[in-house]
DNA sequence: TGTACATCAGTGAACGCGCGTTCACTGATGTAC
DNA sequence: TGTACATCAGTGAACGCGCGTTCACTGATGTAC
């Protein structure tokens, strides 16, 4: 094998890649450096030479998760600038994003692993939950406490439709739970709209 | 050591009871036989007494733990028949109910541990979400879409700020995502009140 | 009441397994001359 | 251009550990007489 410091990068960026995958369909737990190793075509020794411990990998293949993640938001709504709440809301709460949690939000995939982790892996999630909460605030025309509160309430709502739909996947009325919180964000983006427009 | 029928079935309650509380804590994932059954000062070996598995255990814990939790909402409510919205949520939504999982609500605790399950755990928790939609429909007062809307609305607020609200413990805006969505429950719960009171 | 036996909840040693981690090594590539 | 050497990304055997599970057993209690 080579050993150019390109095919370095490379090989870690490809496990961090697939880490950042993994995580969100099975959990923080889920992954083991064999079987991740193993996906990227590597041995597992060789994963010590990219990173410190799996803890090491985990933090970073969340931040890597919730980085794509926030881009693909960013893109099905026409990018940050001309981010529709509209769009935004009907992609997230669809059964689309609720069928692939791997390529999906993390924040609704890992929110509950996250929650029992240790600080930092908490502040790398709140970090992105305070991110997310500002641009969808933005995004939503305002700028005081009207559009903190819908910003907040539709991420809160948001969040938990996916999972509580990801639970029902298979129950006819998964889709119904979708359906039924994009139309009360859109209530909510409504009744916080700008007083004086 | 002695062998009636009474005290074999205390035993499993208690292991059960210790598991439901546990698997809010660490996940479904986190609980080990070991570690439970000396937690209610048994030796590991005589958990198959009680449970056929490790999975039936937590299958029967899930079970539990949405059980209880679903009578500490209605005590906190003051009964399913008295039950007032605000009352509940209000509750539901407080820092003290973030600080204490391993006594509070199992679906906000387990989602995302139960989606990532097999069919039969996730049906254990859909069949409590639906119970949980009805009840606060009807707390609600309603009957129709509006009330439906309402109730998996509201669920899917509280739900999910309240995971928020955990990832970011220790943060401090991590209370102010409790407040705003009590706010924002409450907005939609007058917003799809009887339209002819 | 007192003794002998049956029951069975709980004990603890042992199992195979997969995990995270370490480390001596290999062998393809880059560099020096 | 061709040869000798240095580098180092990746290999794979080995480690200690905790896991879920099994099973021969123990010993306190209930029952029979």
């Amino acid at each position: 094998m080579g050993h150019s410091k390109a095919d370095k990068a490379l090989s870690r960026k490809r496990i961090l890649t697939a880490a950042a995958t993994r995580i969100r369909e099975v959990g923080l737990d889920g992954v083991s450096v064999g079987e991740l190793m193993k996906s990227v075509n590597l041995t597992h020794g060789g994963f010590y030479g990219h990173f410190e411990s799996r803890d090491a990998l985990i933090a970073a293949a969340l931040e890597q998760a919730l980085a794509e993640s926030e881009q693909t938001s960013a893109d099905f709504a026409g990018g940050p600038g001309n981010m529709t709440v509209k769009s935004f809301v009907n992609n997230y709460l669809s059964p689309a994003h609720r069928d692939r949690p791997s390529s999906g939000c993390a924040m609704a995939a890992l929110a509950g692993d996250v929650s029992r982790a240790d600080p930092d892996v908490r502040a790398i999630m709140t970090a992105q939950l305070k991110r997310s909460f500002a641009q969808l605030g933005e995004a939503h025309g305002g700028e005081g406490e009207d559009a903190e509160q819908f910003a907040v309430s539709a991420w809160a709502m948001m969040i938990g439709a996916l999972m509580m739909s990801r639970v029902m996947d298979g129950d006819p009325e998964a889709d119904k739970v979708l359906a039924l919180a994009r139309k009360s964000v859109l209530e909510l983006a409504a009744l916080h709209a700008e007083p004086k427009a």
